[in-house]
DNA sequence: AGTTACTATCAGGAATAGTGATATGTATAG
DNA sequence: CTATACATATCACTATTCCTGATAGTAACT
């Protein structure tokens, strides 16, 4: 078992090439750092430094051993990092209940500048129904939401409205409606339209019926593909529409221009009454920022 | 800066559940474990054990900090075992120069059960064409190479025959000689027929020349896509074409039986008079069973 | 050759870790 | 409830390790 002091003599010497400059830095005599090494030498039964040159450099066995007694020190700083997370109080864990629709490339971005920022917490996204994430709100399952607007208050959680989400109408590319110029909503009525339902079979409220034959799936990506082999037409969110329009095997709708995008309001909510610790405030923030 | 003893000791204390067990595993009295957790306590500015019970259990940032001392211990250990590396003398590095037909899936497996056997070893696979694989060897850039057989012979390599690699011909299933029932080797001359060539631009000569119509590619993966389009015939390595026929892209062409497979022999090769450390020797031998 | 900046070595002192004895606390069984 | 077995905390003492400061030797540079 080599002592961490060790092996920090040992990386900072291999990075400012001399023991001198190594003590200088560690705060230290020279003497100590060159008797240290030494130390570790004989631990390891391997010369790491040639020193028959001015300046130590390191040997072949040294060169190899540098990077794994760095990743020693590096776990060894993490685990400092995480106590002085503790410290200031950074949870341990934050759990996001997330409308599938939600899941914009922005999302990802803000988790992962999170992760720079709050190594010591772990995330966990849980992507469901929008209602779903209002129940798991309101049990504790989760600390922050993100749902399209319920009009339904309830007393036990915090509201925040932060944008909307555009949705487009789109089709097969080889769907009758691709062809059409201009369409009139009653035009529609004739196409299957596909819709979301969630697991209990609660249907969406936030996006309009408008064709008469519906076909219902529970994902986006359920409703992509029978949208894709012209089973019907649908509205997808701007985000993963745009992506699928530009890979050609979509058709926007040409509504008549009366016709806007529907834009569903979307909220952030959390527990009424939670402590937020600087990374749920953190998340908190920004997410605000989500739809901008 | 914590000490690898003191987190041996907490990481021991919490697997085992107390300090005198801990103290006896790892042959010290009692008294010192429990002064031992008692520093890393107020060196972290944490308590790390409840012992409010008979047993000490941890608390939440216990286990919250846990994990990461084991992972600084982890590294530490892998610190240690290549420390242990070194005096078995085994090698930091092994260059393998590989024919880009060998790649089978058995190549991978072997690679597998290597770095397991030898987690300080790192491997540099180099795919090439075979006579590449020849030069390099010459050249001492790689240790160990795979290559179809040839047979001028040279005083610096020593070779190795370990098997033969059987290729199938195969055409797009949509192209004509699809859907002949029997083919003899005279009716091919009129079709197109895709063969490998190396950068340098040398024909391989260990696959027949058959069509009069020859086009060029210098991987496997053109050759694949030319193929499936149908632009013509071509002989694949088994075990591409096994695959590539399971999809149903492809169609085995129906040689008239008397015409055998093509199963050009292969050689392990490495440069004469090398040294072979443990983890070079075991990899010659594994090799040895590579088709097998 | 002289100067500078480096490393190795050594002895003594400082800091740290380990020991063994003791007191105390907690489950379990009779 | 009490006895027993097993744990932990504390303490003074010892052993070990580590750091210091001084000294001497050596490679590079002027």
């Amino acid at each position: 078992m080599y002592s961490l002091d060790h092996l920090t003599m040992f990386v900072e010497s291999a990075k400012s090439g001399s023991f001198s400059a190594c003590a200088r830095k560690l705060g230290k005599v020279q003497s100590a750092i060159s008797q240290g090494i030494a130390h570790l030498e004989t631990d390891m039964n391997k010369q790491l430094f040639d020193r028959s040159t001015r300046k130590p450099s390191l040997t072949e066995d040294g060169k190899r051993l540098l990077v794994y007694a760095e990743a020693v020190l590096r776990q060894s700083q993490e685990l400092h990092s995480v106590v002085q997370a503790i410290d200031r109080m950074e949870e341990p864990l934050i759990k996001l209940a997330v409308e599938n629709a939600l899941l914009v490339p922005k999302f990802s971005q803000i988790l992962q500048t999170f992760s720079k920022r709050f190594p010591a917490t772990a995330i966990e996204v849980i992507s469901m129904t929008s209602t779903d994430v209002l129940d798991d709100i309101m049990n504790h399952q989760a600390q922050l939401g993100l749902m399209f607007t319920h009009h339904s208050f309830s007393e036990d959680v915090e509201l925040c409205y932060i944008g909307n989400l555009p949705f487009y109408p789109v089709c097969a590319h080889h769907h009758p409606l691709a062809q059409a110029q201009h369409i009139k909503v009653n035009e529609l009525i004739a196409h299957k339209q596909i819709m979301l339902r969630g697991a209990k079979g609660e249907a969406t409220h936030w996006l309009p019926k408008i064709s008469a034959d519906i076909w219902w799936a529970n994902s986006f990506s359920s409703i992509y593909k029978l949208v894709e082999q012209g089973i019907g037409w649908s509205y997808l969110p701007g985000h993963l529409a745009d992506e699928r329009l530009s890979f050609g095997r979509l058709t926007r709708l040409p509504f008549s221009i009366d016709h806007k995008d529907w834009s569903p309001s979307i909220e952030l909510i959390t527990p009424k009454n939670i402590v937020k610790g600087p990374a749920l405030s953190w998340l908190y923030e920004a997410m605000k920022e989500l739809l901008d």
